[in-house]
DNA sequence: CGTTCGATGCACT
DNA sequence: GTGCATCGAACGT
C-alpha cells in the first residue's frame, strides 16, 4: 500500500527510520523499476549546515518549505540527480535523502540506464547489488531527473509503498559525502546490506546475501 | 591500504 | 567564478 502523507509529516529521524524496509518505485514509458529502501540520510532544518535549508530559502531549496511526502530532486556535481522526500510540516524544512536500494523490480532497464551514462560507455555491466548502491547510481537506475522535482510521493507515477517488508537490523552513523554537520548520527542503514554505499567495495558478496 | 582526479551542470553570492 | 548530500578508476605507499 502507498504511504500517505501522515507518514512523511513526523519528525524527520523518525520518518527516516521507517523509510528502511519501503519500496521506492519508479513508472516511465520505458517501464517499471523498484527496489527496497536499505540507506537514507536525515536532513534537519536551517540550523543544520549540510541541509540545502541552510542558508535559508532560495529557488532550490524550495521544496524543502512546502508540504510533506513530495520529492526533491536535485542535480549535484552536475552528473548526478539526489532523491530525497520532503518531511515535518510546511514551514519546516527537511527531508530524507534515499542513498541506496536493495533492486527488485526492473533490472533489465535499471541495467540499460546505467550502461548508457557516457562515463560508463563500454564498461563492464555492474552486478545486481550494485545497481543502485549510492544516491546518484539510484536515480540512474529508476531514470529520476529534474522532473520528478516536487513530485507527491503518495501517489502518480513516483511513490513510495509499503509491501510488509522487514527492515531488519539498522544502525545510525555520520552522514557521508559532506564537509560540516557530520557530528550527527543520521545516516540511518540496513547493517551489512550489500547494497549500502560507503562501505569499502567487496570484491567477493557471500551468495547468502544475494 | 590510502589519496587524487576527471566527468559535468547549475544554483548561488 | 565557486563549490557541491557522487562515482569509480588510477595512481601512490
Amino acid at each position: 500500500m502507498l504511504l500517505s502523507c501522515s507518514f512523511y509529516d513526523r519528525p524527520t529521524l523518525d520518518v527516516a527510520r521507517d523509510l528502511i524496509g519501503k519500496i521506492l518505485r519508479h513508472r516511465t514509458p520505458d517501464g517499471v523499476a523498484a527496489g527496497v529502501i536499505v540507506e537514507v540520510e536525515a536532513y534537519i532544518g536551517e540550523d543544520d549546515p549540510a541541509c540545502h535549508a541552510a542558508p535559508g530559502p532560495t529557488r532550490r531549496n524550495a521544496p524543502l518549505y512546502g508540504p510533506p511526502g513530495v520529492a526533491y530532486v536535485y542535480l549535484n556535481y552536475g552528473l548526478h540527480y539526489m532523491i530525497n522526500a520532503v518531511t515535518e510540516p510546511a514551514g519546516s524544512p527537511a527531508a530524507v535523502l534515499i542513498r541506496a536500494l536493495e533492486p527488485i523490480e526492473g533490472l533489465p532497464l535499471m541495467h540499460q540506464r546505467r550502461a548508457a551514462l557516457s562515463w560508463r560507455k563500454g564498461k563492464p555491466a555492474v552486478p545486481d547489488y550494485e545497481l543502485c548502491r549510492g544516491p546518484g547510481n539510484l536515480t540512474s537506475a529508476l531514470g529520476i531527473t529534474l522532473e520528478q522535482n516536487t513530485s507527491p510521493l503518495t501517489r502518480g507515477d513516483l511513490v513510495i509503498e509499503d509491501r510488509g517488508i522487514a527492515a531488519g537490523d539498522v544502525e545510525w552513523s555520520p552522514r557521508i559525502g559532506i564537509r560540516v554537520g557530520t557530528e550527527h548520527l543520521w545516516r540511518c542503514s540496513v547493517i551489512g546490506h550489500p547494497s549500502v554505499s560507503g562501505t569499502k567495495r567487496r570484491s567477493r558478496v557471500p551468495d547468502s546475501e544475494l
